[in-house]
DNA sequence: TTTTCTTTGTGTAAAATTTACGCATTGAAT
DNA sequence: ATTCAATGCGTAAATTTTACACAAAGAAAA
């Protein structure tokens, strides 16, 4: 395994590396990918490193394909972290020791634990749709719940709450949810995003009406069925208007 | 003068630089620093690589300090550009041979002309504060107006144009003027820049009502005298209210 | 010295946008 | 059949944004 490692390793760069926020949504909460390090309880996000025929954009999307199943996903790079210790400093010593005992003593120095500058994208993808797919060094990928995320290795809290911020404003001035909802939904579930994102609540009329306005939604004529409730209309967005609005920007005034 | 810049680069990231955009305002309108590359007409933004022990940011502050004489610049980071070609592209034939008979042929391979990722950063400086400084490659450093800049050596004009956006994206979110002007102007000086950089007209009794509404000026007793017509006030930034408007962000809603 | 010309200082009304809010209806569960 | 929780729809109030005019200051010109 060493010796595949190796092998990429010689066509990629080794000073930059990119790590992706991937966000989710399900069961009216956000959601984020991370991986667990092999032999160790020690968790990232997706990440990886670029190789010397391929954009630093081009990679994001070979790593999340792999990360997810997914093809053509939404991603966004939000900051590049570059200090100095960001990916050397780790504060378990414990988990290091773990790392060793996985990979083999010293198997880490000059190839992952020296100085790396680490550009952040955020990526936001339709939850059921992904096959969370653990990559070389991890045994384990999966959803957690933005409230549970634990201490993360490196900086990637860090790059979590700035990539949060980075969707944060990204949906108050642009429409949002193409890419996290499934295709078809209701306007309930549609400010539930809004509100998640946004960390606020809205009045329902008022909510309905703006995103109205914006005409990039289609009310379709089949309704949600099974809830103790009045059946709430389907919606699914317009693509074309949907994308213009994107491109144009639009401020979310609520 | 070989041997400085490879000792430079033994204590420097190979893969990673930084570029930076430096605006400041002037007669009413805004500039941008340029370099012109040795022996040749090929100009370029400045920027330059990142020291082993040395963050991102501080890189950026370090070589703004040697173009500008500035200290405490005021940089942010607004885009990495990694596509394969950005930095070993360059149009003009003819400028890598002048290139080449300034430094030696083959002098930049395996230094400049190779795949790096570079960290693009915008700075706002005080026009008049500025000591324009040539580099090691450089022999001419000078302001340019945005609208006569020339075309530049790699995807630098690309450059200009994201700071730009992320310049006037700032402005419409955030306070912005205590960088760019001296520490006492007018009202119609600080409209003309918002305008300058929104690219827009305003009112001029409605962009005063809002500017004042933000409460982040003081206007003083003074006044600018010499020009044919009723003396204006001069203001002045409050720097803490001004920091505290910076930090929680405000919709300039013109 | 007076007049002219350009630019500044100031306030109010109209228009547009945003916010607040109530009632009838639907559909599953009791 | 009744209850209960959530949805669909519309209007009035509050706030924000936009439009707009006249008096005053100061240098330059007459």
């Amino acid at each position: 395994m060493e010796h595949n490692l190796k092998e990429f390793f010689d066509k990629a760069l080794k000073e930059v590396s990119l790590d992706c926020a991937v966000f989710g949504f399900h069961e009216g909460e956000l959601k984020v990918l991370l991986l667990r390090w092999k032999g160790t309880d020690g968790w990232s996000l997706p990440g990886g490193h670029i190789l010397l025929d391929e954009s630093a954009n081009d990679a994001a999307n070979r790593i999340l394909t792999q990360r997810t199943g997914l093809s053509d996903v939404y991603l966004q790079q939000f900051y590049t972290f570059g200090n100095v210790n960001r990916y050397v400093y780790h504060p378990e010593k414990e988990l290091l020791e773990k790392l060793e005992t996985t990979f083999g003593k010293g198997f880490f120095d000059g190839i992952i634990f020296r100085r790396v500058v680490s550009i952040g994208y955020y990526a936001l993808v339709e939850f059921a749709q992904v096959q969370p797919t653990p990559d070389w060094f991890t045994d384990e990928c999966r959803w957690w719940s933005l409230a549970d995320v634990p201490h993360l290795l490196f900086d990637h809290n860090e790059m979590i709450e700035r990539a949060l911020k980075a969707l944060r404003r990204h949906a108050r001035n642009h429409p949002i949810g193409y890419n996290l909802l499934p295709e078809k939904f209701t306007m309930p579930e549609l400010q539930r995003l809004y509100e998640t994102i946004l960390d606020r609540s809205f009045d329902r009329r008022n909510f309905q009406k703006l995103l109205m306005s914006y005409d990039i939604l289609e009310r379709l004529d089949e309704k949600r069925i099974g809830a103790a409730n009045k059946s709430p209309y389907l919606y699914r967005f317009v693509k074309e208007k949907y994308d213009k609005a994107v491109e144009e920007g639009i401020s979310f005034s609520m």
